[in-house]
DNA sequence: TGCTTTTTTTGACAAATGTCAAAATCGTTA
DNA sequence: TAACGATTTTGACATTTGTCAAAAAAAGCA
């Protein structure tokens, strides 16, 4: 089954006649390590699932780069200004190794979301879904020092921490990557 | 017009039919300044708007109190977890002023999101508004330093900055009292 | 294997911020 | 007006963390 098609069903049932017409509208994409998904300002309106690979969300203030969200296999992504609102978005995706990838237009979603009411459904509990990690996101960014949101990962997402360079981690986290190597040390 | 329909509203339109149905369902509370609509831990799954009154959510931790955000007059708010999930919430929420609510239960809009699909794209639109409101916070959280966050605040927010604290405000910043008094002097 | 490049670690120091305690200011009520 | 409590400001000091520079370690490649 498509890998998109795959991750829509987690969130309700699809008929096979919506799910050949998704077929016809799905497209994937192959990109190599360093090149960009989008950058900010872009409205690159796509709900994207990887299939192999890994991405990295980060913004760029004053020439340095704060990474946000990493993106793995079967996770679905996209950039919630562009996706949701057809604005520019306001973070830069980019593959930190080859990816592989399937996508479908938001405005095709769109279609589907009016003749579908189970589309439309699983547009919606989609969106809850995305609050439900921007929540936890920003809960660990205010309750937990950069300190205590590592050793949070190192139980969480261990995995992560093992494909994603130390420097890449520690923006993630908010600190310098030295202050990071030290708490490692520990 | 009951003040919570006229928000829905903003996110879509309204058969009179469903308009009707909605007046049967929605309740109205009137609460004191202290008092809780929710504590972290409770599962009170409701879709609330604030006709008049002001309210803050805050997580508890180390028995610190951390502010998350304020809601005002109109806005449309809820605890993510109980009402996209029925699951226990992760803040508290308090009034800062007594305060007049308008609310509706999820298992009611749940009922609604089934039998309208109109309801369904509105429920599907307040959860993609609010993904922009999340981001939005986490992009502000990550990228600005308290200080630049606090004029932020001073350009966009300057009502709210009359009405909340200075310590209410610090703790939403992220920094002690003291250094927003400091900032402040400037 | 040896060389180059990238990533990680270490050390020294400066800058920013939290903490604690006390003083000053503001707002409310008797 | 006086007095009380709550809020805000100020000062001194300790702690944390960023920055810069350099060394060490690891990874990639001929």
């Amino acid at each position: 089954m498509n890998p998109l098609i795959k991750q829509l069903k987690k969130y309700g049932n699809l008929t096979s006649e919506i799910e050949t017409e998704l077929n016809e509208k799905i497209k994937s994409l192959i990109k190599q390590k360093g090149d960009f998904l989008l950058k900010e300002g872009q409205i690159v309106s796509n709900l994207f699932v990887i299939e192999k690979g890994l991405v990295r969300s980060f913004y760029n203030i004053n020439e340095r780069e704060i990474n946000v969200w990493f993106g793995f296999e079967s996770g679905i992504l996209g950039s919630v200004m562009p996706l949701f609102f057809s604005q520019p978005s306001i973070e830069n995706i980019q593959f930190l190794e080859d990816t592989t990838l399937y996508y479908i237009s938001s405005n095709d979603l769109e279609s589907f979301y009016k003749s579908s009411q189970e589309m439309n459904t699983i547009g919606r509990k989609m969106a809850e879904e995305y609050c439900k990690i921007l929540e936890e996101r920003s809960f660990l960014l205010q309750t937990h020092t950069a300190e205590q949101h590592y050793h949070w990962l190192l139980k969480n997402q261990p995995e992560a921490l093992q494909r994603i360079s130390l420097g890449h981690i520690a923006s993630y986290l908010g600190i310098s990557q030295e202050t990071l190597s030290r708490i490692r040390k520990k």
